[in-house]
DNA sequence: AATAGTGTTACTTATTCAGTAACATATGCT
DNA sequence: AGCATATGTTACTGAATAAGTAACACTATT
């Protein structure tokens, strides 16, 4: 499990690319709406053109766009190019090996948690970033 | 969203307990299988007993005791007792209240999130102690 | 009284992530 | 060609959070 803000940010700036489509954002445009650094901007979008959801055009008027419609990207998509996968942190360090229960219970742990897992991603999967733009539009503050 | 590895320990915590019954079971015990430090286990324990899933008993011969039979205490239990709230994380600060996107996002972050952390949570709530135990025991390594 | 436990506090250490600066590289414009 | 403006990436710093630790007041049993 990771403690990172990364999925927000990232929609945020996926949010922010789709608003202002078709032409492409600067990282330095997304960071201030963001309220962060554009190095930091610029890391996330990495992983999200890595991921596919993204493409980037270098140099002057360049900046990033979307690589498919927002209809066609899913929170699932953007949670697993930005997030490291585990919802669930086992112990730090590693369990008494010579116990019966510290030898197993992180393979039961996992066993065990892995239908609750599984049932949140497949919600994210369900939701597209379009959906999320339109509750972004529908309860905006004025 | 939280990055501990409480609720791992919690969960190993309430086997060794579970495993010993009726007796009670020392924190120094149970840190031993954990390979923690007792301390850690106290503070631990002090969080699920207040939310009612184990008793202790101070002093001599004392130790901790689970509170009700593995049967009736959820996955979800376990979790509510030492986790935070929230399984994401907003931005770290705020973002742009300038910026139309910026003054919206989080609340549209938090509603397209909300079902899946509701499905994270309900199949948690499926899976009982003794259903964990019983997979503690059934890939064991000898 | 002595012993063996919990409960809790305060502090230290480890870890992880965001913030930052710097710079190589790419692109478009004049 | 050369300049301005972008991205991509690296290396480092700072902040936040959680686990580890020590200490000790308190409680129960013998």
């Amino acid at each position: 499990m990771t403690n990172s803000t990364r999925f927000a940010v990232a929609i945020h700036i996926l949010a922010t690319i789709a608003e202002c489509r078709p032409a492409p954002v600067t990282s330095d445009r997304i960071a201030a709406s963001v309220n962060t650094n554009p190095a930091v901007v610029r890391r996330i979008l990495s992983q999200l053109g890595s991921a596919g959801l993204t493409t980037a055009q270098m140099g002057k008027g360049g900046g990033a766009q979307l690589a498919r419609r927002p209809k066609k990207i899913t929170l699932l998509d953007i949670y697993l190019a930005v997030e490291e996968p585990g919802l669930i942190s086992l112990h730090r360090s590693l369990p008494d090996q010579n116990c019966p229960i510290g030898r197993n219970i992180q393979a039961a742990i996992n066993t065990s948690t892995k239908e609750a897992e599984k049932a949140f991603l497949t919600t994210l999967g369900a939701t597209t970033l379009k959906k999320l733009l339109k509750e972004l539009h529908a309860n905006q503050s004025p």
